[in-house]
DNA sequence: AATAAAATACCGAGAATTAGGTATTTTCAT
DNA sequence: ATGAAAATACCTAATTCTCGGTATTTTATT
């Protein structure tokens, strides 16, 4: 038997989940939120096998719920529902550790592949959610390859994007500040652009963080 | 009669579309390109009243195949279909000058309805587009909201963002160095970053470009 | 009309970046 | 094993940014 939390701020749609995952007799919905902090507050008492987190995407309080559940302490195998399929937001959910993501139109078969999948310990991304990530990641290769940035010039534009000076650079990689200056330089001209704003510009339109 | 030319990577899309537009008296299809190149090279002698351009918006070849007709002082009236559906990719048609964009999951009403609007020299966005571009904006609003910049704050972290330095943009905004000096500091302090890089991170993070 | 917030302006010192080089050592693929 | 590309390192001077302030004028709101 696999216990469920739902967390969505409709209730029509907890309510239709509740309806669709009824008919299947391995699972079982123990709760459910209407918004975050209610979720936060029942989960005190609540032990699900699964937090089923229905997200808005473009309003990110799903994620926000999973840090928060993080900073508790309280990990959850957590599995997100969402209507959009953004790369860069699959990329959040990864980093935050959650388990899997389907879309909302991926039908009640794969749900339910999902739940079981995420409960016994696996991941479980909706293809789908997969492939406009890889796609993502293959047009960020494009790019780099297009201005034939190399391993370590794509290192060093991400550390500096991430703030940090030149010094600091050369010593996280133990490499002479000299250096880092010579290929800060040689970035700046390969990109084509101005500054240091223009390199961090490239870091973001190009998605390399 | 309205006169249309598609360009579309798959054959079968372009069947696809002429065969539902053929139902359709009041609009003709006069040609058709497999890609942004043929586009380019049929349409120095064709001249439809709208241009459907069916993206795959990953692929930013669309966009692309607008700009080059533009720098040939070739404007048409344009009518964008996609099947994604990313506020980022919305703002850079406005930005383009594109008259209109349709989800493909749009239904043939609307994708008519559309054809006919840009024919009048009007405009059609989808309400599924403009709804998520309007949230997209809020989002952009919140998050300056939070950290409390003001307009003059946004203007500049946005000249920054685009590699000005301060005296540009000292320059372009009529006052001195050591005011865009002290936004700039302030900026940073609001922010809560450490330099220029995590401000222009900032920039992009909340799409204020 | 009074007040708060925003925008403006200035100063100096120190840190970081930029631009112009040159040059050696590693790494990798033919 | 050899050549090319990548990574490393160094130097100087000029420019730009950062941080610590202070202070006046404008603008908007009650």
């Amino acid at each position: 038997m696999i216990r469920i939390f739902i967390v969505d701020d409709h209730q029509v749609v907890i309510d239709g989940i509740s309806s669709i995952l009824s008919e299947v007799e391995e699972i079982k919905i123990i709760g459910s939120a209407l918004n975050g902090l209610e979720a936060l507050r029942k989960l005190e008492t609540e032990s699900p096998d699964v937090l089923l987190l229905d997200i808005n995407m473009p309003e990110m309080d799903g994620i926000q719920l999973v840090r928060a559940l993080k900073e508790k302490g309280r990990t959850l195998n957590t599995l997100v529902l969402t209507m959009h399929n953004n790369p860069q937001f699959t990329k959040e959910l990864i980093a935050e550790g959650v388990q899997g993501c389907v879309l909302k139109n991926a039908g009640k078969k794969d749900l339910i592949l999902a739940i079981t999948e995420v409960n016994n310990g696996g991941t479980f991304y909706s293809e789908a959610v997969t492939d406009s990530l890889k796609e993502s990641l293959d047009k960020t290769q494009e790019a780099i390859d297009e201005v034939q940035l190399t391993k370590r010039e794509v290192e060093i534009v991400k550390l500096i994007a991430l703030e940090n000076t030149t010094n600091e650079i050369a010593e996280k990689l133990s490499i002479s500040a000299y250096t880092v200056d010579t290929h800060r330089k040689n970035i700046i001209n390969k990109l084509g652009v101005k500054n240091l704003a223009g390199l961090v510009r490239f870091a973001f339109e190009k998605n390399l963080l």
